[in-house]
DNA sequence: TGTACATCAGTGAACGCGCGTTCACTGATGTAC
DNA sequence: TGTACATCAGTGAACGCGCGTTCACTGATGTAC
């Protein structure tokens, strides 16, 4: 045994079934999931129409490893290490989390844009090893960032972390989203004006005592 | 003329288009527009399969007129007023904004999420008598009482209104969002407290002079 | 070592289904006489 | 007033296409002798 080997792979090295999540991968990150056809993947891996039924039960299984691995490859493709409590100004840690946090949520919206409305593919998602991260890491990263920073003093002890990180991840998805249903509309990179704008919203709020 | 009329107008007032514009609205409330069919919606409308192209180019067309209405009616729901410049305390206030917000989206976005992957949809919207309101609207009017807020001297001059606006939005987008992408997640209405810690980080920010 | 055979992953034409859309037909209503 | 006819929006069976999925077949590789 050690039959018939796919002619995509004859320059050697992966397994099919990676070749068949990278390609797949590769086409969500392009396109996102909507309107995606088995075909697609199969061109896009020069590979035959029905192969991915010998290593996945169905599409949906085979689209839930391939936003899998999307969603990690954005999240290890982000430039830097995230802040730690202390180092540089609290100013600066939260405009680097917040950049971190557009770049991450840029990367990933688009893919994830139609698997809202693909109940199954969710449900799949959420059976893989890791849960749908979708910035979760990063939201907790964040918060737990902050609490840091209050145990030092550099953040208000009556401040909320939870608010915080919902407040930053909701700018990236409404920026995001904008993008998205307004293809017509500003730049893909937001004003850093606005950005300026939050961090000092966050940082001062809009009463002074 | 005035030849045969559609078995389900019998009761009698409207036009078959505002009828059918209705019960689409009604299915898109419902369901969202991601895998809705064109049988779907003549069964809600009680009208043959066929009758939607005597009064629209295509299916599009229609689910465009469906989503305006959508939205519309959405709005026109909002319970009460908008909070003025003035009135109440700046705290009640945006607590008010960010209530009417995520009411709004929360009725809005699941019928939107599958509108992002269809970009001909998209466009239709694009070309309707009002642009897509989609929160826009409340955007610009809580931008617009910040701006009173500041005349009346109740918030900072050096706050940015559209940062605050961005802000709000943004974690209706976050809390809706996270609902669609986690069905079996936390209860509709988001906690209460953490509405109470955003408004608090957006009054007063999290470093104290 | 060389040859015949068995294995089974890969192949891609074909299947069946559901969708958006079309169009020959129906029949309620207005008009002509 | 009553009857025959013309109109055309509504009807729903049928069309064609594209999709996910299947499965008889292919052929490269390992094994037996």
């Amino acid at each position: 045994m050690s039959p018939r080997r796919a002619a995509a792979l004859r320059g050697g090295e992966q397994s099919l079934r990676e070749h068949l999540i990278a390609a797949a991968g590769r086409v969500v990150a392009r396109r996102g999931t909507a309107g995606l056809t088995v075909r697609d993947i199969a061109r896009e891996a020069q590979v035959a129409d029905g192969v991915l039924y010998n290593h996945f039960a169905d599409k949906e299984e085979l689209l839930a490893y391939a936003l899998h691995a999307h969603v990690r490859a954005a999240e290890a493709g982000l430039e830097g290490t995230a802040p730690q409590p202390g180092a540089g100004t609290v100013e600066a840690n939260l405009r680097a989390y917040l950049d971190r946090a557009l770049a991450l949520h840029t990367a990933i919206l688009p893919a994830f844009a139609g698997v809202v409305t693909q109940p199954g593919l969710l449900a799949r998602l959420a059976e893989l090893p890791n849960p749908i991260s979708g910035g979760h890491g990063l939201r907790t990263e964040l918060a737990g960032y902050l609490r840091g920073e209050q145990r030092l003093g550099r953040v208000a002890r009556d401040a909320s972390p939870e608010a915080v990180a919902t407040l930053i991840v909701g700018v990236c998805h409404d920026l995001v989203l904008g993008q998205l249903l307004d293809p017509t509309g500003p730049a893909p990179a937001p004003t850093p004006r606005l950005i300026d704008e939050v961090v000092a919203t966050l940082l001062h709020g809009i009463v002074r005592p």
